[in-house]
DNA sequence: GACCTATATATAGACTGTCGATATAAAGAC
DNA sequence: GTCTTTATATCGACAGTCTATATATAGGTC
């Protein structure tokens, strides 16, 4: 997808996975710690719904960006999620689309009188 | 809404009702102008559908925010729209909350690599 | 003057994804 | 032994966009 195919809803849903992939980028978790460190790396402002959390892994791992391995360390089992290869490529193109739509989002949002800001 | 409480829902939501109400600091325009406005703005990224535009203009107007009012200029009748008092500090209000949200939503997506960009 | 395109607003149905609640299960505290 | 925490999973409700369709008028074209 490019930047020229933009829509809001689809922008949504990319954010979500997007925060799921780079916290990824750091080493295989699994889907509880990923949602405890997508908290603490953005200070609490984002947090994922358990039911918000395994359907986006599910999703991703169907869409072949991330792998999941049954583990039993501690006796608890753990579905630990690491990036594919395919992954890391689409996290790096992701990366710069989003950034791209949020550059442009901020010149509006800011009005003309707050562009020094 | 402080930006603690983030929902992705609503700030897909936040992110429309942004870009109308955004336009609509230099003045009153109409909703079919709205779009057009959004969209050269924006250099053809975000753009709305007549499906999506009109739902978001009726509600933006039961919030509160914007007020319109039919003229017939030109024989054809159009809804102008402008910003009320309370939508201006509305928009001022939520321009803090997105930039905001876009700027740790930024330090995220950018992974540590590239830090530099 | 009939027809087509652009302007302009509006609504209905399909679709999708989050949200809240609930279920299950095992480890550790006390 | 019971309660909380860790850990994964699913389901129904809900909301909002998207696609398509409807309506109406102005202006151009032949």
């Amino acid at each position: 997808m490019s930047p020229e195919d933009f829509d809001v809803q689809g922008f949504a849903r990319g954010i979500n996975e997007l925060l799921v992939l780079a916290t990824l980028r750091d080493g295989p978790k699994h889907g509880y710690q990923i949602a405890i460190d997508v908290e603490e790396e953005s200070n609490g402002l984002f947090r994922f719904r358990h039911g918000t959390l395994y359907p986006i892994l599910h999703r991703l791992e169907s869409d072949g960006w991330i792998e999941g391995s049954w583990s039993k360390a501690d006796g608890r089992r753990k579905k630990v999620y690491a990036l594919t290869p395919a992954g890391v490529r689409h996290l790096s193109g992701e990366t710069h689309r989003v950034d791209t739509i949020l550059r442009r989002l901020m010149t509006i949002v800011r009005g003309p009188e707050e562009a020094g800001t």
